[in-house]
DNA sequence: AACTTGCGTTTCGTGCTATGGAATTTGTAT
DNA sequence: ATACAAATTCCATAGCACGAAACGCAAGTT
């Protein structure tokens, strides 16, 4: 049986499976078991296995009426994050470096994760000392100012969600009084950004803004951050507002256009 | 080891595999061979191959210079498609249907395939004589209406390089020569839709107008098909006219509207 | 109604190959 | 230059993926 080409490392089962889930995709429609295994050449028992476990993962669906298996919701689900990670990134970056010139320091642009915040590009400051986050890391949203942004923005429900969970206590200055955090929350949203310091790292701080879906959902942020000694107040507060206004420029172009037009 | 339920149907290899891929286009940035083996508690040989797997067959990209992975090609593109297809027959389903009561025949809508063109959704007519294809099916472009339609709205280079494939001979009537045709498809392009008597089934006729995305490239086509004796020139002709309103109507609303607000 | 056909599911014994510990190489930070 | 971490390669073992064949079920045929 002449397979796979040359790397040694590919697990065959994997393989074939990842064929039949790709052919499954493409077609569009359900298809049935048979159809599947002779267009792939693999033997109907080891299709059904395949198909089996693509559809307990998720990645496929298997319909019990028609015995038809079709894409699952897992794969539109993560498609679908991608795109909106892909989309956002992509949107942000000329503004960020833009921002990076003006003030001269670290941009840093998030996603909302679960009870978190995950960096998802970050343009740095060229500076010896710098605060930097790498892209990928995640940080609670209590602490920082990127998850303040989206925190305050939040529907209520899903913010008392947030808030009900147990918080971390990142340094001495970390906020972890309920009161205390909904004050704050209150201030963000009237004034459209949020601030910390030295409350997710020592001697940092950071000023955030949310940007927003078309449905006006928080789902991202963009931040400036800085060593507490080089951001005194007014410059925060310049900063502030100057995020703001990105994140609302970013904001507005998320829900229009389409993508890259197909090859 | 403790592992899978119940499904004594499940492929081990597989389904680790797909925890990987899973893990990897979740987290929306590229991630490290060790990071992904001490997140799923997957020794990191294992680990190894299944990410050499994934990258293999384009579902993950293996960065040569960070030597981290990250979502592949293939996964972004079927998820492109599916959502593609989704939409367009979400948005001609209502048309079709009252197509097929205007005419009491068959409505078919099909999306381009690569040199053919797929059957993704179809109204079937009330009647004891009907032509029928089914879901999946994938048809010629040059002896189909649907293919027709497409065709004649095609980038000329893309146009060109569909018909310098060997054409098929579906029928006696099947169109092969490439003058024959190109004169054809400028008549298609000037009147807006296409027809095709006998060319792809003996006895059967079918009339079809492209639908366009965003940038006027035709993704798809509709058609009503019906034996060539219920289908008289002029009522052809009626035919024709409608479904070139029905598709653009449609072609209008593809560019515009977002999808289904996140949960 | 008996028969056939086609498909999905289940069983089961065999041998292949997926596996993971350890060794090695490569790259990076100190 | 040295240490450390991370990726890659090697290898021996047994676990389980595989597919032929049998089974059950439903739809269509005579």
């Amino acid at each position: 049986m002449t397979r796979q080409s040359r790397n040694p490392y590919i697990v065959q089962p994997v393989m074939k499976a990842l064929k039949v889930l790709e052919l499954v995709a493409r077609h569009g429609h359900e298809i049935a078991l048979t159809a599947v295994g002779k267009e792939l050449r693999i033997p109907k028992t080891t299709t059904f296995r395949y198909l089996q476990t693509l559809s307990e993962a998720g990645f496929l669906t298997h319909n019990q009426e028609t015995d038809k298996y079709n894409i699952g919701p897992l794969m539109r689900s993560i498609a679908r994050a991608d795109a909106s990670v892909s989309k956002i990134r992509q949107l942000a970056r000329p503004a960020m470096i833009e921002l990076m010139n003006e003030f001269n320091e670290t941009v840093n642009l998030a996603v909302k994760g679960d009870g978190t915040i995950v960096y998802i590009d970050l343009v740095e400051a060229n500076r010896s000392l710098r605060m930097q986050a790498r892209i990928g890391d995640s940080h609670p949203m209590h602490s920082t100012a990127l998850g303040k942004a989206i925190l305050a923005f939040l529907p209520e429900a899903e913010k008392q969600r947030q808030l009900d969970r147990p918080l971390t206590e990142r340094t001495g200055r970390t906020l972890l009084e309920r009161e205390e955090i909904e004050r704050q929350l209150r201030m963000v949203a009237k004034q459209g950004y949020a601030t910390e310091s030295g409350e997710n790292e020592d001697g940092a701080m950071c000023i955030g803004a949310p940007i927003m879906d078309e449905n006006r959902y928080p789902v991202a942020a963009l931040s400036i951050s800085a060593p507490l000694m080089r951001m005194p107040r007014p410059l925060a507060a310049k900063a502030g507002a100057r995020l703001r206004e990105v994140a609302q420029a970013i904001s507005g172009h998320l829900g229009s256009d389409a993508g890259i037009p197909p090859a």
